[in-house]
DNA sequence: AATTAAGTTGACCAGGGTGGTCGAAAGGGA
DNA sequence: TCCCTTTCGACCACCCTGGTCAACTTAATT
């Protein structure tokens, strides 16, 4: 088979058997988070993944190839294993946001390495290549799209502004799940019993229902 | 002179004239901030510090004296330029808080890369010596006394658990702040004019005394 | 069985960066 | 002059870098 230039590059990593290819993603994933572009080491990475050093440059053309596989690859999973999944006809945005935290969750316990890789590209955008930025973009459009159309503003008091309240309550939640993250980390997920943390989130989204809904 | 162990060591440096010892200090924080104790390149900050290499081992012992010694000035600038500053007197949970973003962005701009270095590891105990962690958690006591301590819960609705309407107000306000310091990120903070942000913080301050409280 | 092709390895490369040392020089006060 | 403090950057031995490549194994095809 002849390489056609660019979408063919990574054909033979794609044909990888499902243990081995998950295995080096999420090495690279872990690798690239934690360090970033420049000082992750392609040698951290092929020594957690179990391939030899070849291998890597034999699935992608260099360091900076792996790089966007992996960020597309990320946009492709976001969008189809969390944005997708967000029910965009439920009109309570405290339900709607409800939802989505739980969809979240579940994405993330199924591809946490990926998730954190995500976080360390999606805030600084200059450390994505220019020929993923639009569907970058794009990504952004669409989580909009999904989070705050079609919202029943009536449900909220018309004392305030429903704009603000959006963000205050957004990051409220943001702010929630931060802190989990922060309590429950090194935690065992696999083992980890969510009702308790899942009834805690919702007594808080008691809260913001009763402050700012009428 | 001779060396006593402990406390002497960083004597040099702090006799240094002012300008210099800024440079050196600035230098550092933001090697680490940016890349951690480990990736943290000594030959980076003394190039950036413009101080011939043999200096920085004049002054500090070796890398892990500077980085204690940084930590141990940051949890000092913490306590006396932002901590102390905040009037515990004022009863209002909310007007305490604003108070506190009014006094924190001070001291913000006056070190802001020691504000930087700050947020590596305040959240992660791991990478404090263990010489520093008692006065890591004696700063974080203080710090929740002063911002939590005597606050009059009359002003809250009846009908909300007051201790998680702080927790959700403290999660909004920093909500905003951190979308701030993204949406002010590489903006000249000498040149910029901070009315229309403080009017925009104080009107979502409005929405939350409204929401939170009778 | 023989041939070809695809997959896999790790030693190896040149280059560069690491924390830290040290001899030399400069400065300054007596 | 002497002596002590301060300053520099070349230098050290070592480690790690992204990437290559000849050699080897495995699988498929004839």
């Amino acid at each position: 088979m002849v390489k056609r230039r660019g979408k063919t590059i990574a054909t033979k990593f794609i044909n990888l058997d499902d243990h081995k290819r998950r295995k080096i993603l999420n090495a690279a994933f872990r690798e690239f988070a934690e360090k970033g572009f420049e000082q992750a080491s392609t040698n951290v990475i092929v020594k957690e993944a179990r391939i030899g050093k070849g291998m890597l440059f034999y699935y992608f053309k260099n360091k900076q190839g792996l790089y966007e596989y992996l960020i597309e690859y990320t946009l492709d999973v976001i969008m189809k294993d969390y944005l997708q999944r967000i029910d965009p006809s439920e009109r309570d945005f405290i339900k709607r946001f409800k939802h989505a935290a739980r969809v979240k969750m579940k994405a993330f316990l199924e591809h946490p390495d990926l998730f954190r890789f995500s976080g360390t590209f999606m805030l600084d955008q200059e450390s994505i290549p220019d020929r993923l930025k639009p569907r970058m973009e794009q990504l952004q459009e669409m989580g909009n799209k999904i989070m705050y159309e079609n919202i029943d503003y009536s449900l909220f008091r018309d004392d305030v502004d429903v704009e603000k309240a959006f963000r205050l309550i957004r990051w409220a939640i943001e702010g929630y799940q931060n802190e989990m993250k922060q309590r429950l980390d090194g935690a065992n997920f696999a083992t980890l019993d969510f009702d308790p943390y899942w009834k805690e989130f919702d007594e808080y989204l008691d809260v913001l229902r009763k402050s700012f809904y009428s």
